[in-house]
RNA sequence: AGGGGUGUCGCCAAGUGGUAAGGCACAAGACUUUGACUCUUGCAUGCGUAGGUUCAAAUCCUGCCACCCCUGCCA
């Protein structure tokens, strides 16, 4: 079913102007990775816009494989790559592969070399590359550029038969050897391969080019539009000859949009893979890494990364270099709805509450107070002894500190008003225990409350809470490094990694409440964490997906 | 003069001849039992640049300049 669409960016524009010009009736789209590794944040724009915009126009999106080179492909990556666009909440209407269509590419090979358009290429791959010209000269004609219809169909016979070794031959397309443009001077469209393949084994020798199977596979599928990268756009006049001279019915469109990147981090399959490989990191799942494995892995939800591609836009400039804040925005926007708030203290300190004489009294939070109406609660119980966080402690207050520091008032949050009255340190000056009174009076939901104090802090009782590990992250990639880094191709070789850029914290304490890994939580005044899939019964640990945004900046000490 | 593409605020991005949307970031203030969130306000006399056409130009024309992509039997 064809909707009519307001157009939200230049490429829906595009795909209205064919609609109602008749050129094409239906919008169809492919999301067609090539199973070389994990997807990654650069890729979910393409799958954004490949499986969005079928949806809007009432078309379907298949999931197709461009698995036409076995020497980089392997089952693992095609495993990994459906179970992220299922996570990102999409669906194919039906999943193919490049090598699905081996048998009809070759048929249209066949055809092209009986209209004289197409030539088997005895050339090494090095005379080729010699005869080919250069960017300001054209190139020559291969000799062989002009062999009869029936030997070019007995020579690329014993190619598929596997009769020549892998790199004697080639299936060219028959073109312009001096056209200005590269991909015109009779482009390689079949080679010879020997390798295993991980779907289709041994079966074919001979594998068509993504230049000759790609637009092929469009059209045969009933691709109207295919959306893909920039680095493509010198290809649409070849992508154009194939459609054109394959006798295909259906005709597809190509549409190139920008690349995304973002700044300070490494994406491009190739160097993920090497982090992975040198055991820099984890796994694919490494929550420092941008792949969706890793993303989910730390906690992100993928609401936020649709939020974040489909307010940043498209456009046709060369290259969108993005600040990670941009997309710390979305992260924190989506988490901050649906984040359960739980008291953790990340690095404890002992907190003596001298004046308080009773055993222990239950005291209530609000799970969700971001959300208005909801009033679910959880209990903890406050006591004279509790645990708070190091850093909201000072000896000697910087000027506009407003936490804990002898003489000041801060609020246990959902308990009492405290006044700091003193501390222990130890030989090196570590504080060891903090002493303070409360005011019986301003107990959370009661009259006396609400005198108000400049600051509120978190805390935990260590009679009635959870031992657990929180690991925080901070960038994979140093400042200076971060443009160093910037691309799909960047050569990370000499980069040198950030050294901080996970930490594991095993003595923290959190309220003991039960966790879950589909739940999110707000670590209050901690940032979001999300629990790990390292957890047990025993230990849970944590990733911290995100920090809260910290306003509060210290004052330069001079 | 090799070809193709792109230049609008620090980063994205609308704009399609009628007098520069929006988001992020940033700044100031309000609110706050999270220094979060929310709210309010501020933030391009300017659209790579130089000319031209027009009553009117980011939008049309011409010339420059800058950046990106292309010389795989990768995708």
């Amino acid at each position: 079913m064809l909707k009519e669409v307001e157009p939200i960016n230049f490429i829906e524009e595009e795909i209205n102007k064919d609609l109602s010009s008749g050129v094409r009736t239906y919008v169809q789209t492919r999301h067609p990775p090539e199973p070389s590794g994990y997807l990654h944040i650069g890729h979910v724009r393409n799958i954004v816009l490949n499986y969005g915009t079928a949806e809007r126009y009432g078309g379907v999106c298949n999931l197709r494989y461009d698995d036409t080179n076995p020497t980089k492909e392997s089952q693992e990556f095609v495993d990994s790559i459906q179970n992220d666009v299922l996570w990102l909440g999409y669906k194919w209407n039906k999943i193919y592969y490049a090598t699905d269509y081996f048998q009809q590419n070759y048929e249209v090979a066949v055809k092209l070399i009986k209209e004289g358009k197409a030539y088997v290429c005895d050339l090494s791959p090095e005379e080729l590359s010699k005869t080919r010209g250069t960017l300001t000269e054209p190139g020559i004609e291969s000799p062989y550029r002009n062999r009869s219809v029936e030997e070019n169909l007995k020579l690329f016979e014993e190619m598929k038969e596997g009769k020549f070794p892998a790199g004697s031959h080639t299936l060219r397309a028959k073109i312009d050897m001096a056209s200005p443009n590269m991909n015109m001077r009779d482009p390689v469209i079949y080679r010879i391969q020997y390798i295993h393949h991980h779907r289709i084994g041994d079966k074919w020798k001979i594998y068509p080019s993504y230049d000759f199977s790609h637009p092929l596979d469009d059209c045969l599928e009933g691709v109207t539009f295919s959306i893909c990268g920039p680095e493509f756009e010198d290809h649409r006049p070849l992508y154009n000859w194939v459609v054109e001279n394959s006798g295909v019915k259906n005709k597809s469109r190509q549409i190139e949009y920008n690349n995304l990147y973002l700044k300070g981090t490494i994406l491009g399959k190739r160097n993920i893979k090497k982090l992975v490989n040198e055991g820099k990191v984890s796994g694919f799942d490494d929550p420092r890494l941008f792949t969706l494995a890793g993303l989910r892995r730390r906690g992100v939800l993928p609401e936020s990364l649709k939020n974040f591609v489909n307010t940043v836009g498209i456009s046709k400039v060369n290259t969108a270099v993005f600040e990670q804040a941009y997309l710390d925005y979305f992260i924190r926007e989506t988490l901050n709805q649906k984040s359960r708030r739980v008291m953790a203290v990340l690095d404890g300190v002992k907190l003596v509450i001298t004046n308080y004489n009773k055993l222990e009294e239950e005291v209530f939070t609000k799970d969700y107070p971001q959300i208005e109406g909801n009033t679910s609660t959880h209990k903890h119980y406050f006591a004279k002894e509790l645990l708070v966080e190091r850093s909201d402690f000072m000896k000697e207050p910087l000027p506009k500190f407003h936490r804990l520091f002898v003489g000041n008032e801060v609020r246990l949050s959902g308990a009492y008003i405290i006044k700091c009255t003193g501390f222990d340190e130890d030989e090196n000056g570590n504080v060891t225990t903090i002493y303070a009174e409360y005011d019986p009076n301003t107990l959370s939901g009661t009259e006396g409350a609400n005198r108000k104090v400049k600051g509120t802090i978190h805390w935990v009782n260590p009679a009635h809470c959870k031992k657990v590990v929180c690991r925080l992250y901070e960038n994979l990639v140093m400042e200076e490094d971060s443009e160093a880094v910037e691309g799909n191709e960047a050569d990370t070789d000499g980069i040198q990694l950030n050294p901080n850029s996970k930490t594991e914290l095993s003595n923290c304490y959190a309220e003991d409440i039960d966790f879950n890994f589909e739940d999110r939580y707000q670590f209050v005044r901690n940032g979001y964490f999300a629990l790990d899939k390292d957890s047990t019964n025993d230990c849970l640990v944590f990733n911290r997906t995100i920090t809260l945004k910290d306003g509060f900046k210290l004052p330069k000490n001079n």
